[in-house]
DNA sequence: CATGTCTTGACAATGGGATTGATAGGGTTT
DNA sequence: AAACCCTATCAATCCCATTGTCAAGACATG
């Protein structure tokens, strides 16, 4: 009900601009450029060429930052990863998010379906 | 009828010493401490402590050279990777291994039955 | 017994990756 | 014009991976 009036809140649609972005992930936008340059991300452009993320993009992110800053993967270890829930074409990184949050606050009991607070909290790309 | 004598021949048993196998993977004993170390293979023991390493755990330290050496993860990637395999139950490694080997060259017309040389050349683990 | 290989632990050198930062020259938007 | 974006480069920082060595001790075999 709340939030489905408008067709165009689709998480593909590109919105943030570079600064803004990296402002929601905390990082340099030197990073997310870098992120850029190995394949990871692909904002899309704006017609004057003009980096533009989209939510998906932002989550995309926070799996590299979670998988790089909490876990010690470097690019490559997440470009393989990518890779390889790709070729599986199934959600197969959601079973490595829960080590990284479970196991320091025992996670309430969690019923399915009250999930996704903030958006930016649990990438479920 | 060959090879089949011996049940012995299981690929799980412990054979070689930490000198043997850090030839057959080339790579430095020292590093193959590390690799346990960071609990990415756990050879068995002797009753006097010393380790020795299965043809699986040759195979598995494979892996852990082929993404470290030839993709450039670093050992907290291989050991996410690792963890998503186990925790999903399924190879799904051998995905990557494909594009590691393939894709350069167009793969001549290989005949089945010529390959498997060394049987460490490819790590199906 | 003596030699060689194993054990753990520590220390160090090398090379590379990840991130942030600054800079320059130029385009876009308001 | 001001503030943002673009690409590209150079650099500093810190950490990781790998190899190497040294020490002191346990084990096996000739």
């Amino acid at each position: 009900m709340a939030g489905a009036g408008r067709p165009d809140r689709d998480d593909s649609r590109p919105v943030y601009v570079i600064s803004v972005a990296a402002t929601l992930v905390s990082a340099h936008p030197r990073t997310l450029r870098i992120y850029e340059d190995e394949g990871l991300v692909c904002p899309a452009r704006t017609p004057s060429n003009i980096r533009l993320y989209s939510e998906e993009d932002i989550r995309r992110i926070l799996w590299i930052r979670h998988l790089t800053q909490d876990r010690g993967v470097n690019l490559a270890g997440v470009r393989a990863l990518f890779e390889l829930e790709e070729r599986l074409g199934m959600r197969i990184l959601e079973a490595l998010y829960d080590e990284g949050t479970r196991g320091r606050h025992a996670e309430q009991p969690d019923e399915p379906g009250i999930h996704a607070p903030h958006d930016h909290d649990l990438p479920h790309l």
